[in-house]
Parts: structure tokens; C-alpha cells; sequence
DNA sequence: GATAGATATTTTAGTTGATTAAACTATCAA
DNA sequence: TTGATAGTTTAATCAACTAAAATATCTATC
């Protein structure tokens, strides 16, 4: 399949492929890690949006969660009653709260930031050479943010 | 970061960053993708689980999902509702149900695998070289059912 | 300074999706 | 007939999300 002639379409189609079954099959690591921290994929998308120390107006949160304003409400709701986030004050605009991590928010984002970037087992099925070669492909992906 | 002398787990870390990272940036486009086909990814889970023509057995479907079997009763009500699967008999026993694409979910599941195995976007930003690498790589990684 | 918008967020009310527990029905097999 | 098996129904719950109305506050203007 594919030999060198192939177009860059079709090249990328079939590592797309692969890849795409790499996400599926992993897919039931991260939600048991995801599980072992009490955390909802949403909760978790939160928390990494709360990185800013300083805190996020909830209409930032909403825009960049892409969804309605009240929405972030009840997202930042729930992260409140965890203990995880509190609303804070502006100064200078009493309309507008800025959403902060508490400690404990800041210490279990740090929990689930290390266990989401351990790798999942599959991946530890690989031995050294095709990881070292994989390593070397998969720094050219694209990044986004962070 | 990471010289030749690194630890396995240290480079299966880094690699897994990376695709995590990847798999993170792509999900807007599997959502478009999806809801494309108005489905939901539920829906998808099991339009993909019912790939043999006879038909499957709600029990099956339900251990395949991890779920309770009153759940896939919902889920297959579901799929049947919008045309997509029906329940059979199975000739010689009339307890158990035989789920199964009608071909209206057959011409669905096709059309949502095509687009699925479409790259999203981010992909084809890489070079036709990378690309190649990154092939070569991936063709590594462990695969499983399918 | 009063007031008329504009802005930021919350509340209320409702929808859909995903999921479980428990009770129930139908059927099979010994 | 009795017990096991396959599946469905019912009654809940939680998560995710929207629309519309309400509240509080700020800002610019008359």
C-alpha cells in the first residue's frame, strides 16, 4: 500500500488512519484517568483553561469553551462546589468575576496534568527504536496553544 | 531535551505529549465531523459496533459498550429510530434480539468512515517528507480488533 | 447629577444524552 | 414446573447545553 509515488493526500490519509485508531483505542485509558481524579471531561477541559493565576472573566471562559454564557456559569458552578475554583472580584468593575484555581484546584489540575501526559500502555508496547523514530516524526505535528 | 541515553517511559512520555496534545487539537474537528451526520458520538461507537451483517446480540452490544444492558437497549432504540438499525429474531430463539444496520445505516456508517478517515486539517500542514517519517512511524504503533 | 443604554453575569426553565438500579416479561432448558 | 437467560420498562440521576428574562453595575450624555 502506498509506495512512493503516492500523493501527499493519500499519505496523510493513511497516517491519519492510524493514528485516528491510536485515539479510539486509547480513548478508555483517559477517561479512567479522568474517573480517578472525580472529574468530568468538561471539568477537566476547565481546569486547563484556569491557568491563568490571575483568573478568567467568565466571558472569556465562555468564549473559548465556545459556549453560552450561562453555561460557563453552571461549568464554574460545579468546579466552586468541588472546591476546585472560586469566583473572585475585579476591582475597579464589580460586574465582572475573575474565575481562579484554589490551591487545591491548582494541586489537582497538577495531578491530572501528570497522569493524562503518562503515556497509556499501548504505547509502552513499542520498543526503543520505534518510539526514538516516532519521537522524532511526531515533533513536527503541529501545536496549538499551551 | 530527552539525548539518546533517555529511559524508555522518558521517550514514550514524550511521544505520547505530542500525540496527546494532537489528539486535543483534533477534536473540534471530529465533533464537526459527527455532528455532520447528525449523530452523536455514542451514536458512532455503535454504528462502528455493528459491522457484522447477521446481526448481534444486545448482550454482546452491551459488554462491547460497557454498559448496562438497559442502556444498550436505549442506544439501539435509538439507532432504530433514526432509521439506522433494526432488531431481528434469531430463528431458534425467540429471547434474544439480533441487532442490525438496515441500509440506510450501512450507507450512514460508510459515509461517516470516509470522513472519519479524512485528515483533519492540521495534518496536512506537515510536508510530504514528515509525512512519509511519520508513516513509516505510525505503521508501528499496536492495533487493536478491527 | 439623573438617566438611558451597554455590559457581565446569573437565574429560570427546559432539552437532550448517557447511565444505573430494580422490577418485569418472555422464553428456553433441565 | 422451576430456574436461568435475554431483553425491556420504569424511574431516577447527572452532565451538557440553550434561550430568555432578570440583576447588578458601569458609562456616556443631557
Amino acid at each position: 500500500m502506498a509506495g512512493p509515488s503516492s500523493t501527499k493526500a493519500a499519505l496523510a490519509a493513511e497516517v491519519w488512519q492510524r493514528l485516528f485508531a491510536f485515539i479510539i483505542d486509547t480513548g478508555p485509558h483517559r477517561s479512567q484517568v479522568l474517573g480517578q481524579h472525580d472529574l468530568t471531561p468538561n471539568d477537566s477541559r476547565a481546569l486547563f483553561a484556569l491557568d491563568v493565576p490571575e483568573g478568567r472573566t467568565m466571558g472569556s471562559l465562555a468564549e473559548a469553551w465556545g459556549c453560552d454564557a450561562s453555561n460557563a456559569t453552571w461549568v464554574v458552578d460545579r468546579l466552586e462546589k468541588k472546591g476546585l475554583a472560586e469566583r473572585r472580584s475585579l476591582a475597579g468593575d464589580r460586574r465582572v468575576r475573575l474565575v481562579g484555581l484554589t490551591p487545591l484546584g491548582i494541586k489537582t489540575k497538577a495531578a491530572l496534568s501528570r497522569d493524562l501526559d503518562r503515556p497509556p500502555p499501548e504505547l509502552l508496547e513499542l520498543d526503543r527504536t520505534d518510539l526514538e523514530a516516532l519521537r522524532k516524526a511526531v515533533q513536527k505535528l503541529p501545536q496549538r496553544r499551551r
